[in-house]
RNA sequence: UGGCCUAUGGUGUAACUGGUAACACGUCUGUUUUUGGUGCAGAAGAGUCUAGGUUCGAAACCUAGUGGGCCAACCA
């Protein structure tokens, strides 16, 4: 009988359900403008909207938003169909704002003939000057007045494609001085002298945004019409606009009056989100496309390596409010690996190779070792393995001169061969240039795992991967960094984007991996044992192996020694002391109060309070450090220190706490 | 010298619509482990922006202030 925590939107859905609204009236849906490739920024509204529809069980329109030629394509109509369905989302109706355009074009006739909408003949930037600031009102256009019959010659001529782009515009009529900006007669149609991609060239003009989404929604009956944050100040127009024709033309009431309601867009750290932006990375090269692993786009994600239940479960986990955030990638990262250890085989491959030799096992001899493909699955299949005297390990798995805590390879101890024998490195020989060339080693052949011997139960700092070099093929593997090197690559207006973008974000290498690894296709994911998780490119084949990063593996601080200086037990002050034991004391119940207020005192007592003094004094500025405070101004009174005006002044104050405990506190200062 | 939105641990989201804060990520500790992964067990970290007010009681309601965001495209 849990109530589940519901988000904002859910809240106002079940309230217009209380209040009447027929749950089959319920309709949501997705508007995307066929002007770039959708990005993880969408996944959030296709979150909102499909989960909604999944929880009241209702359709969602998939919507093109496809009012401005200038900029729209049909390959991103086709690239966002696809990108959905791979999300596993499915569409109700497939609409298109193009599919209202005689629908609105006669409203717009409509509101003419009422007189609440002229077409104005001044250029933008007069337009623009006339409609005030926001903190100061705009001025009516000098042909705010032109007569209906003139405005509609007008809009005719613009319609028929008899005047050119920016010589008229239909303002609608609303009040130039209006608080919101966008009520001061905000354009509503403009000449465009493009075909469409859809209507080709019936339409030489075409509606504005504000024009064409509110009606949309009311001539698909959407029953709540979700968008982002930025669009609060739309609400008002969006309004306007269907109560008008709703009141005011006849035989337009339809069953549904949609909502509007906005929510915070997703925002992730280290990653832009403006698809403006996102082509520019595409057009100038920065990337290899729109689905370049790197790219935040939905398609780039895919080849990178994330799935769609890792998406939507990352989504679920951002949860949906209306302030702003920035979501760490860390939680993308996480909810990956989260889905990829349990569904994703292990295989070995070395990135940075550095040939391993078993002095003690014979050079012709080979045996097959067995080697389990996923240990967190519970059908434990296993596959064969080739195993002989000359395998690769990774360069970094071994070291000359190892530091404290290094568990790996070092001349004279022991690691464990996943999935075969123990070993114990004896010599290296270095190239000319004084670089590792191969580290010889000597096998315990009674320590095979799996092999139940007493030897093979020994334990050793830990297991390394590696492969074997006469069966191990090629593959490319290419490794991802952050694309760019801040947090937030876009926030500063004054420095360009462009300027933070991470020129090591993509490295390549030649690695060697398992032969089996051969058959894999593009799609198919493993988890490198030791390194992450990596998806086979969509340009990978059989004899071009290609893999990318999708993430790492978790790494523990302590592999890395340089990391090891940052974890220090940290050093607890006196002040933060017994601000924590402050903090327990407030919490814990009445009658353990009196001990815990008795700890506290005996340990501000331990303290050098003469060093102590200064800070209480500041503390006593500060609000939430109250209790703290006369805790310590109680231990300082007991050293006989004597009180400032200002510690006089606070110890009065907090007499009159609400607090009956702190008055006492106080009240005992005083005395 | 405007309107609107918003403020809860490092991050994000909750708090049964008024009974002093929970969940997830991250961080840390211990433990298991043939992945320095996973699992398991724990810990630290927030008097809920500030000041007033309403109330027996406020993170929640009211007022003001402060911080952040959005709005002056013939973009969406």
């Amino acid at each position: 009988m849990e109530t589940k925590p519901q988000n904002f939107i859910e809240q106002i859905v079940d309230s217009d359900l209380s209040k009447g609204l027929p749950s089959e009236a319920l309709r949501f849906r997705f508007p995307p403008e066929p002007n770039g490739f959708l990005h993880i920024g969408h996944t959030k509204a296709l979150g909102v909207n499909f989960g909604l529809a999944e929880k009241y069980n209702a359709p969602v329109n998939l919507r093109f938003d496809d009012t401005n030629p200038t900029k729209e394509d049909q390959r991103y109509v086709d690239a966002i169909k696809k990108d959905i369905s791979w999300m596993g989302y499915s569409w109700h109706k497939e609409t298109y704002s193009s599919d209202c355009f005689n629908q609105l074009y006669l409203w717009a006739l409509e509101l003419i003939k009422l007189g609440r909408a002229y077409i104005d003949s001044q250029d933008s930037d007069m337009i623009a000057k006339q409609k005030g600031t926001p903190t100061s009102s705009g001025t009516n256009s000098p042909n705010r007045n032109r007569p209906v019959e003139d405005s509609l010659a007008l809009f005719e001529k613009m319609k028929n494609g008899d005047s050119k782009e920016g010589e008229f515009v239909l303002r609608a009529k609303i009040d130039m001085s209006h608080p919101n900006m966008l009520m001061r007669d905000p354009i509503i149609y403009r000449v465009i002298n493009k075909p469409h991609q859809r209507t080709q060239d019936k339409w030489r003009i075409y509606p504005m945004y504000d024009w064409a989404h509110g009606q949309c929604d009311y001539i698909e009956q959407i029953s709540h019409s979700l968008c982002s944050l930025e669009f609060r100040p739309h609400r008002d127009l969006y309004d306007w606009f269907l109560t008008t024709i709703k009141t005011e033309f006849a035989g337009t009431e339809l069953l549904i009056t949609p909502k509007q309601r906005e929510f915070a867009r997703l925002n992730l750290s280290y990653t832009i989100m403006s698809k403006r932006k996102l082509s520019t990375l595409v057009e100038n090269n920065y990337v290899s496309g729109w689905d370049d692993p790197r790219m935040p786009t939905i398609s780039g994600l895919r080849r990178r390596g994330y799935t769609p239940s890792s998406i939507k479960n990352f989504i679920a986990k951002v949860g949906v409010a209306k302030r702003d955030n920035v979501i760490d990638v860390s939680l993308l990262e996480f909810c990956v690996r989260e889905e990829l250890n349990k569904t994703s085989t292990r295989a070995m491959a070395v990135l940075n190779p550095v040939l391993l030799k078993i002095t003690n096992y014979p050079d012709n001899q080979e045996e097959q070792l067995v080697f389990v493909d996923n240990p967190e699955s519970k059908n434990l299949n296993k596959r064969v393995i080739v195993f002989n005297s000359e395998l690769y390990i990774e360069k970094e798995d071994f070291s000359l001169n190892p530091q404290p805590g290094f568990k790996r390879l070092s001349v004279g101890s022991e690691v464990r061969l996943k999935s075969g024998y123990i070993i114990k490195a004896t010599q290296v020989e270095l190239d000319s240039l004084g670089n590792l060339k191969t580290i010889y080693c000597e096998y315990d052949p009674k320590s095979l795992s799996g092999s139940g011997s007493i030897e093979s139960q020994r334990k050793v700092n830990t297991t390394i991967h590696w492969v074997c070099k006469k069966t191990s093929v090629n593959a490319e593997v290419r490794e991802y960094e952050r694309l760019f090197t801040s947090p937030s690559p876009d926030s500063d207006p004054n420095v360009p984007f462009e300027s933070f973008i991470n020129n090591k974000s993509l490295l390549t290498k030649t690695a060697f991996v398992e032969p089996f690894l051969l058959s894999a296709k593009p799609g198919n994911k493993f988890q490198f044992q030791r390194l992450g998780y990596f998806n086979t490119d969509d340009d990978s084949t059989s004899t071009q192996l290609i893999f990318n990063k999708t993430v790492s593996l978790r790494e523990s601080k302590l592999k890395n020694p340089q990391n090891q200086n940052l974890i220090k037990a940290p050093e607890l002050k006196p002040i933060d002391a017994i601000k924590k034991l402050g903090k327990k004391y407030i919490k814990l119940s009445e009658d353990k109060k009196k001990t815990a207020k008795q700890q506290l005192l005996t340990l501000s007592h331990e303290l050098a309070l003469s060093d102590l003094a200064p800070l209480f004094l500041t503390a006593v500025k500060k609000r939430g450090t109250r209790a703290v405070t006369l805790i310590c101004l109680s231990a300082l009174k007991s050293r006989g220190v004597s009180f400032s005006a200002e510690a006089k002044d606070f110890i009065t104050k907090a007499a009159a706490d609400k607090e009956l405990w702190l008055q006492d506190l106080s009240n005992k200062l005083i005395d």
